[in-house]
DNA sequence: ACCTGAACACCGTTCAAGT
DNA sequence: ACCTGAACACCGTTCAAGT
């Protein structure tokens, strides 16, 4: 375990207990958030990690930082999730399960859930993780591609915007339990155009 | 205008200025939330409407109150325009249509949008307003049916949901403008299932 | 170097005083 | 009967004091 972090010339001491407290913070924050949302004061994360509401800004600049560190690791194991996908056999199958993850990951953390419905205001901070995923997406999205599955005019990008569209719009159903449903309804409409003219509506070349 | 209101037995006076501060916070709440969404200060609306920030308080048990009187009206016109669409001779042109201006409702309504995307907890005291414009989905949705342009397991529920899953999907891509392209994947998805092979998911018979 | 809790600012809500 | 603005409670953030 590193203790020490050089800083231009000199070294600074890093304490343990500094360490255990970030660690505490991070993960009890990481059940709060997903509980009680976004909107749980500080002192509630704070009082689970066993520090002052005081600790909590040395460690982090603003609550908003701390639930991005949060947010970010929650997109990372979305983005490990995606990468094992790429070895599914069946490239559809791959897309469909990893959308699925995505909007499972929205049904178990709130805070996850309001972050990615945050319609409008993209949360700072979340961009780099964001577009890392959308690249891995991307690879899965054109493996579905080249074996004829979907849509030719669709992007990493837009796989995870559905993931959000699909939890979202069940939940405005007041059941979110419905969420299955609505990927249904969205992994059909991603097959390739043109095959029926039943309501097909290529606002896109 | 009524000035009056029978109580009980007794006939209670409601004074002429207090009309004037109820519709101009109506109205300034209307301009100040869809600019600014639901996190703006009482005081912003109060100072549009030209009233002190208590008198919001006389009208309104809460700011939520206020809020959900704002978003019912929203709602309420909505449903005018879904009732007007019951005329459009295309069955399927008519919900295209519904969905786009619930859809543009939330491009042009930050407030409108983001109690839409209120994922998990429902508003309370709106859930009769949504019954409503559900149900005049339901007719739509019945006339798409049974001229066997959409799915047979489709309800006007979940019309409804999809209108936020569209806007919520494109702005989770960053983009809010990708708005149509979502739509048409979601429409595409409405179809009726087991015309072709690609990409079919049943989950429900 | 970091923790702590008191202090501050901001905002929703209440209420005593005024008309 | 209603308006007003001062006062209160709550929560994010800062900071002086302690170790």
């Amino acid at each position: 375990m590193l203790r020490g972090t050089v800083v231009g010339e000199e070294v600074v001491h890093v304490r343990a207990d500094a360490v255990r407290n970030r660690e505490s913070l991070v993960r009890a924050a990481g059940s709060v958030l997903a509980e009680s949302g976004l909107d749980v004061p500080v002192a509630a994360i704070a009082d689970r990690a066993g520090v002052a509401k005081g600790t909590v800004f040395r460690h982090f600049a603003s609550k908003d930082e701390l639930v991005v560190t949060v947010v970010a690791g929650l997109i990372d194991d979305l983005a490990a999730r995606a990468e094992t996908l790429l070895a599914e056999p069946d490239p559809l199958t791959a897309l469909r399960e990893f959308v699925a993850a995505g909007v499972e990951l929205q049904a178990r953390d709130l805070a996850f859930c309001q972050v990615a419905a945050a319609a409008e205001q993209q949360v700072p901070g979340l961009t780099d993780r964001r577009l890392r995923l959308e690249q891995i997406a991307d690879l899965l999205v054109r493996r579905a591609q080249d074996a004829g599955a979907v849509r030719a005019d669709l992007t990493g990008r837009d796989v995870v915007g559905l993931m959000t569209a699909a939890y979202q719009g069940a939940c405005a159903t007041g059941d979110p339990l419905r969420w299955p449903y609505f990927l249904s309804v969205l992994v059909d409409g991603l097959h390739p155009t043109g095959q029926d003219g039943a309501g097909r509506t290529s606002d896109r070349a």
